[in-house]
DNA sequence: CCCAGATAATCAGGACACTGAGCATCTCTC
DNA sequence: GAGAGATGCTCAGTGTCCTGATTATCTGGG
């Protein structure tokens, strides 16, 4: 009776796009690492010794996914995980060498992976859809922690 | 040494879009029902009488987790579940009056979501946003059922 | 010094999302 | 009509994702 039309449904359209995304990723990156577990190791390549929240923050996943990929990748050998010695409460993050190796592995992949992801775009289209995604995105997560907490008393 | 910068790689952002999707969705339609199971109910409202394979199909959604969906749709009593007897391996799939009552109800949400959602892209933009989308998820999801699968013996 | 509030991490519980294996049923062919 | 293959569904296992509650630690005020 008054059925709608999922394609004009940017969630609907995310939610797809990460699936085709996970599938390339398995069939042309890895079937062992995950994209957000590389997310995480990219980031400690980027900065050694951060903690656990703090990586979380960095790429996006909240205290309790962040904490579930730290233990697979220790599982694997590929981060080690230390005590603040100063902070009682922090865990100390940093690849290991075959954590490094993997990073570096990986990231020649997932740069092939991503031309033929974005392959059916012109280039300027690429660099648009991108920035789209992107201001989108920003824009929500915006929403969720407002930065002034908008004055509305006398 | 040679992080990456996640901004250019469309996975992540994909994943980031998702995520800002899921925390709208929670605040601005429903903490009960989740965009996927918004999706099937939508689906059957369109076609009623479908089998959980092809649903999955119109929605996107593996057999295994439009199994779990359903599932739950069927627990709260959103939708009914009947034994095709032309066909004894499927089931037909059709929406309760609640079902119905909830999808009406869900439908003007979702559109004022959208909305929220796509606001901070002009007109123009929003569309070309979209169809950008689609045409990357075709692209990839079609690298999954290879049409034609290229001869490649003389 | 001690206690109250903030903060880092864990745990429990729920919802997607995928693959591979298995079961029941149908269908096609001989 | 009996076996072979295809098809719809379920189940087991893994990996994101989220929220709310709990635990351990730190910090600041009295």
């Amino acid at each position: 009776m008054a059925a709608v039309d999922l394609t004009s449904h940017p969630g609907h359209l995310a939610r797809r796009l990460q699936q085709a995304h996970y599938l390339l990723w398995n069939t042309m990156v890895s079937e062992e690492i995950t994209s957000p577990q590389f997310a995480v190791l990219n980031a400690l390549v980027a900065e050694p010794g951060l903690d656990q929240r703090t990586v979380g923050e960095r790429v996006g996943l909240d205290r309790s996914t962040i904490a579930e990929v730290i233990s697979r990748l220790t599982r694997r050998a590929l981060l080690d995980k230390v005590r603040d010695p100063q902070d009682g409460r922090r865990f100390l993050l940093a690849l290991t060498e075959d954590g490094l190796r993997t990073h570096r592995k990986l990231t020649v992949r997932t740069a092939r992976m991503n031309q033929v992801f974005l392959s059916p775009l012109s280039a300027e289209e690429q660099t648009l859809f991108l920035e789209l995604i992107q201001r989108v995105s920003d824009a929500a997560e915006g929403l969720r922690n407002p930065a002034e907490p908008l004055v509305d008393q006398g």
